[in-house]
DNA sequence: GTCTATAGCTGGATAGAC
DNA sequence: GTCTATCCAGCTATAGAC
């Protein structure tokens, strides 16, 4: 009766590390264990099997990603701020877990039912519409120029995600030290907001 | 004798196809052999290891990459002729080559060494000094607002390969069928040219 | 060159002692 | 609950016949 909460969330920790590092199929259960300091046969006492676990681990970073959308559409700020909010949300949500998108990206594309089963289920899925609506809207009021909600969507998402998957190219190409990077992406805050807001001038 | 070249090339195919899918350590060799219509033993004798034939199919991928951007900026078209040809070249090259941006970001970030020595290579690594250049001449013409260029080509890349890296999640939240995706792929060559040589405007 | 058979190893999962 | 020992499936790689 030692570890029991204790050893469970030490194994979640290690499993999100390894798993958010290799993916499913790289990853083996002996690094999990390792990280977590005990033996694998422990993984299987608390967890079944490899899936069961990673799935958890998987729910968990796609909820992830959700929350830091759906959350600000379903307020209610001015247009120029829900972009303003969106961009810093995630972009100081990424540099505290720079692995999410290629870990998402990748196991999606491995497995993209994954992905509908979550996003059917609700309970955090972005509104979508929701976010349309407001762009129609901020464009009825001739506060933006006319742009498909969609594609503006994507614009904003690929700009604030994308230098995370694509980190270490970016940092090979550019020749940045870490330190540097993290400057770059906080700096990527303010000009991609302002990047989007010129793009969209009436 | 009878296959040689042949067998050669149908194993290289057949190695893309499964290696794009499922990535180094979700493919079997099984796998390439069943795609190539041949056995795993074959596979070993043209090609050595898994690991050899793997590294032939990431430099390829990674070559790709970076030819799309290097041919581009090695030209000396005008800046607004430039970005434009960056964008539709890159999501031409995407439209065609769909599992590209995951394999590749996956497979760097399982090991950035990798594309470190692709990148020294040099070859047809990307001239990302010209980009700078142009960029910085074409703000002293005043043609474009201020902006920092690394910052600037970051925007232009992400928003042309994000989407087709984050593809099964679009296509699930927008609900759009292949066809539409498609459509919306083609659609955005103009979009995101517009989008961003607006944001430049001075 | 191409195939079948199999060696040799890795890794997920379980049995059973404590 | 936790550990050690072990089973067994699946995989890369090779040997050897044709």
């Amino acid at each position: 009766m030692s570890g029991e909460k204790n050893t469970e969330a030490q194994i979640i920790a290690a499993a999100k590390k390894i798993f958010m590092q290799k993916g499913l199929a790289g990853a083996r259960m002996q690094d999990i264990a390792d990280e977590a300091g005990i033996n694998k046969a422990m993984l299987h006492y608390y967890y079944r099997s490899k899936d069961k676990l990673f799935e958890i681990i998987f729910n968990e970073a796609a909820d992830n990603v959700f929350r830091v959308l759906s959350a600000i559409l379903q307020s209610d700020m001015p247009f120029r701020e829900m972009i303003a909010a969106i961009i810093d949300n995630y972009i100081d949500n990424l540099i505290k877990n720079p692995y999410l998108p290629v870990f998402v990206l990748n196991e999606i594309h491995q497995n993209p039912e994954r992905i509908v089963s979550r996003f059917t289920k609700s309970g955090n899925s972005p509104d979508i519409q929701a976010f349309m609506d407001k762009v129609n809207k901020a464009q009825k009021k001739k506060q933006i120029r006319s742009i498909q909600p969609l594609q503006l969507l994507l614009n904003i998402v690929s700009m604030c995600i994308f230098p995370f998957a694509a980190r270490p190219l970016i940092q090979t190409v550019s020749g940045a030290s870490d330190q540097q990077w993290k400057e770059l992406m906080e700096e990527r805050k303010a000009l991609v907001t302002e990047f989007i807001l010129r793009a969209l001038e009436p």
